[in-house]
This record gives structure tokens, C-alpha cells and sequence, in this order.
DNA sequence: CAGGGAGGTTAGCGGTCGTTAACCTGAGGG
DNA sequence: CCCTCAGGTTAACGACCGCTAACCTCCCTG
């Protein structure tokens, strides 16, 4: 499966600065010209990479729930290809919330934009990015119910959603230099999301 | 004090509706001819109200961030008035919690700006903003780290903001309609914040 | 009852932004 | 050696947006 070492694209390229700059100061807040400049080009350049400033947006955010979801269901895979089922959900829970944390530590500025432009969408790309964020929460759901039983679906959601919120925190942590670590800062998220799904599921 | 029971000011319906707006589009996505018209005059009749757009997010900012801060103060002054120490600790976080899921289930807009929107703002603004936020954090770590003396100063402030993150999450859980209830939203996101901070304190 | 301020209105200016048009250039292939 | 074409460039257009100017109309008050 080939992991990209290659150089980047140059298309490759635009999306990583665009993601940058809207997440720093929002769709609206960006200019072609600054995304051009990013990157070394000037302004209308961009067109022959990209249909419109909306398409840069959307291939992002359908990138990144694509991404999402698809590492999901890959975890979720690989931990029942192990165990049949039980003591099995544990750990695809705590591989989610890896992944998770991965990403939300990985790539902030996708982060950011994952929860904040997604209304600029045009109607037919923000259905997809919608579905595939519901699909993506739903195997959560499922994964938490069958660690915790008797957690009602409704509160399942709610508290994945809220978990969701807890790990995508990773921007409000300060720059990256000024953290305690990767490693513990991932170590410290995990802990509390577990400890907050336990805090449900523990009547 | 006189709690207001008088009907809203003509100010103070612009600053409702520029909340409203500004949270669904962005700052930069909405006109001020909308928020006109959302309160009934029409564009620049605003201008007799506020300086401009840019005064509206920083009033909205700063009062949110104002309002946030005055009632942990205050609520950390009557718990204190209480009980001198050790057992009030607790008590006190359990409090700081219920005003945040207040704030966050009755003022849905203005959680999203708060954490979304600050760049938008001129120097002064921002950092008078940045200031009381960070008063507020701060005063949660104190509270933490008095209920888990444990926990080392820079995981207690990853901690609170994360906290932060997962009560903050109370626009993606659905419009008021479909919660379970205020009441049972408002059980499980402190319970998920109890469950996140004990994760952290319990070593 | 004069007058003045509070709170509107519409017209329009200046700047910015996304996008298109027209043109240029260098590398690869027949 | 020419042709093509990917990937740039600058100029410019049309739309929109924040804001100001100029004007109007109540309502209160001395």
C-alpha cells in the first residue's frame, strides 16, 4: 500500500496551506491571493489546480472524514479479527480513541476546520461530509454500547459527541512546543476520555 | 441589582442577533444588512448603535468572557464562605462545572464565537479578552489541583481546557429539540467532567 | 409651540474579493 | 525543429461589503 514518501504535489501543497490559513482565520478571513502566496504562486494560479476557492474547502473536509472514518473501520476490523467479541470491545474502544488522538494531534488545523466551515459547503458536498461524520459516530456508538451495556443509545451519542469535543481540545493546548510531550499529552487525553465514558456508563 | 426582567434594549437585540448569525456563518460570512434586518431596521441604521461590525464581536466577546469569569469568582467566594477548607473543594468544582453547562446549554452562540472567532478582533480586544480567559483558567487549576493535589500544574491546565472542549460541545449534540431534556444533558456532561478530571487525578 | 436629539431611511463611495481572459514560457515528443 | 500543453503570469471585471453622507420623522421638553 505504498506510504507516500515522495514529494508533495503541488495540489498536495495548496490543500496543506489552505487548511492552514482557514483554520487560522476562517474561510472568509482567506484571500486566493494569500493561498497563492503560500505556496509560491500568485493568486489566479490556484485555478489550475482547483475548480474554485469552495473546491479547496470541500476536497478538505471530505478528506478528512473519509480519513476518519476509514481508519475507524479499520480498527474495528483488526480487533475482531482477534477476539470474537467481549473482552475484545475494550481495546477497539481505546484503539478509537488512538486514532483519535492521532489525528486531532497530527493535523490541528483539519481539526479545526472539521467542526467550523463545514456550513460554507456547497448543499451536495456538505450532505456527504455529514453522512460520513454520522457513519463515523454511529460505529463509535456502537463500540461504547457494547463496552457499556447499559448506556441508552441517546446518551451514547451524546457522550461520543462530548468526547469528541474533549480530544479536539488539542488546539486550546498551547503550541506545540510548549506542551508536556506527545506522548503525555496523548497519554493524558486518552485517559480522560476513557474516564469520562466510564463516568456514563458506571451508574 | 435589579435582574433584569425590563424587555431588551434595541442594543441588546442586535447583540442576540449578531450572536445568532455570527455563530451559524462566521463573522466574515454575514453582512451587516442581515443583522439588520434580523432585528427590523435595515443596514446602516446599526451604525447608530455600534461603532461598527468589529465592535459588535468585541462586546459580545468581552462580555461573555466577563460574565464567565464574575460568576466563578463569585461562586468560588460562596463555597469559601462556607466550609474553610479540604471537603469544599469538591463542591466548589461541581459548582464551577454546573455554571459552565449553564452557560454553554443557554448560550449556544456565544460558546461558538468564544472559542472561534477571537482572531477577529483589533489588538486591544483580543487581549483584554485572552486576559479574563485566562483568569478563568487559571482559577479553575486552582480548584483542580485542590481536589487532586496530585496532578502537576501544566496536566491540570490541559486538563481544564480539555474539560473545556467537552462541555463546549453542547452545539454539536442536536438542536434543543431532540436532547433527552436539559436537565438529564446537563447530568451527563457533568458526570462525563467528573469522570474526565477523576481519570486525570486518580493515578 | 419651537427645537433638538434619538433613531431611522436611501444613495453612494472606496476597497476587496473570487473569477475569467489573454498571454507567456519551458520541457518533452514526433 | 516545431507543436503541444501544463503551469504559470498580469489585467481587469463584476459583485459585494463596510461605512459615510445627507436627509427625514417622531417624541420629548422648556
Amino acid at each position: 500500500m505504498a506510504t507516500r514518501t515522495d514529494a508533495p504535489t503541488r495540489r498536495e501543497q495548496i490543500l496543506k496551506e489552505a487548511a492552514r490559513l482557514f483554520a487560522e482565520r476562517g474561510f472568509h478571513g482567506v484571500g486566493v491571493d494569500e493561498i497563492g502566496a503560500a505556496v509560491g504562486i500568485s493568486g489566479p494560479g490556484l485555478y489550475r489546480h482547483f475548480a474554485g476557492k469552495d473546491a479547496m474547502l470541500a476536497e478538505l473536509l471530505v478528506g478528512i472524514s473519509e480519513q476518519l472514518l476509514t481508519g475507524a473501520k479499520r480498527r474495528l476490523a483488526e480487533a475482531e479479527g482477534v477476539a470474537g467479541s467481549g473482552a475484545g470491545a475494550e481495546a477497539v474502544l481505546d484503539s478509537l480513541i488512538e486514532g483519535h488522538i492521532d489525528f486531532a494531534l497530527d493535523d490541528r488545523p483539519l481539526i479545526t476546520l472539521h467542526d467550523r466551515e463545514l456550513d460554507r459547503l456547497r448543499d451536495a458536498d456538505r450532505k456527504m461530509v455529514r453522512q460520513l461524520q454520522r457513519q463515523y459516530v454511529e460505529l463509535w456508538v456502537g463500540v461504547v454500547r457494547e463496552v457499556y451495556p447499559a448506556v441508552a443509545e441517546p446518551s451514547a451519542r451524546s457522550a461520543v459527541h462530548s468526547v469528541f469535543g474533549l480530544l479536539n481540545s488539542t488546539p486550546h493546548l498551547g503550541r506545540p512546543g510548549s506542551l508536556p510531550g506527545r506522548a503525555v499529552t496523548a497519554e493524558l487525553l486518552h485517559r480522560m476520555a476513557r474516564g469520562a465514558f466510564a463516568a456514563v456508563g458506571g451508574e
